[in-house]
DNA sequence: TTACCTGCAAAGAGTTTGCAGGTAG
DNA sequence: CTACCTGCAAACTCTTTGCAGGTAA
C-alpha cells in the first residue's frame, strides 16, 4: 500500500523506528477522513478483533504516549477514570454527549470568541478549551 | 461549635448521617470564605496532619462520593491521572496554572458570552465549562 | 552490530468493595 | 434494635516498567 510510505516517513522523521505495529496503529488512527476519539482500551479492542495479528497493550499504551509526545494525538478530559485521545489536533473544543458517553468535534469557528476578562499577573494563557456538555432533549 | 450545628444539619438533610468523620470532613472543606480545589490524597494528608484524629482513607473516598452525589462538590477535570474535587458548585470556570499545577477560579462573569454555533439536533446542552491554561510568563 | 522496540508479566497508582465491628436514631 | 457507617485489607482498573528476545538501520 501506498499509505505506508506516508506513515514510515511520519515516523522516521520524529525519530520512531517504523515497525510493524507503529505502522498499524498508524494506518488505523490516521488514514481517514473524520477525527477519531478513543479510548486505548477501545483501540486495543479493534486492533485485536478487526486485524488478524494482535499488538500487546504495552505496546499500545506506548505507541499512543510517543504520539502524544510528538504532538500527533491529543489527550482531551473529559472524565477521570479513563484517558480519551483525539486524532484532531488543531485547536478545537467539544461536544460531551453525555447518554452516549461520546465525544463529538467542535470547531474553533463553531465557538463565539471567548474573551476572559480576569488577567493573572506574569501569567500567560497558553490554551482556551470549551467542553459543552450535551443530553437528550426529552 | 456552633458551625457543628450547621453542618449536622446539612447532612441530615440529605439523608447522610452526621457522623463524627462527616462532620470534620464538611468543617474542612466547607468552612472556608475561598473555594478550595483538592484531590483525595491532599485532603486526606491535611486530615491526617492537621488534626489529631485520622479518618481512614475508604472513608474519605466514600465522604467524596457521597458530598458529588449530593452535589455539594463538584469534580473537575484537568489531568487524567487524579480526581480534582471544588468545593464551588455554582457555575464558574477554571484557570489551571501549568507551572505550579493549581486551580484558579474563574467566575462565569469574568467569561464573556459563549456563542455555540452548532446545534446538535434532539440534544440540549447541560454545561459549558471553559478551562484556560496559563504559564508563566518569560 | 547496536540501539531501539515488542511482548509479557509484574509492579504501581488511584479507587472501590466486602466484611466485621461500631455508632446514630 | 436496626440500619447505616467506619476502618481495614483485599480487589480492581488503568497505566507504567523491567527485562529477555526480536528487529531496524
Amino acid at each position: 500500500m501506498s499509505n505506508n510510505s506516508i506513515f514510515i516517513k511520519k515516523l522516521r522523521s520524529s525519530g520512531l523506528r517504523p515497525t510493524k505495529q507503529r505502522i498499524k496503529i498508524c494506518k488505523l488512527l490516521f488514514d481517514r477522513k473524520n477525527t477519531f476519539h478513543f479510548t486505548i482500551n477501545y483501540l486495543n479492542n479493534i486492533l485485536k478483533n478487526k486485524h488478524s495479528e494482535k499488538i500487546s497493550l504495552a505496546t499500545v499504551y506506548n505507541t499512543v504516549n510517543a504520539f502524544k509526545k510528538k504532538g500527533y494525538l491529543k489527550e482531551i478530559l473529559i472524565s477521570s477514570d479513563k484517558s480519551y485521545y483525539d486524532t484532531n489536533i488543531s485547536k478545537h473544543h467539544h461536544f460531551y454527549d453525555e447518554n452516549k458517553r461520546e465525544l463529538i468535534d467542535l470547531d474553533d469557528k463553531d465557538v463565539g470568541k471567548i474573551n476572559i476578562k480576569k488577567v493573572l499577573p506574569g501569567k500567560k494563557i497558553n490554551s482556551i478549551e470549551v467542553l459543552v456538555k450535551v443530553a437528550n432533549n426529552n
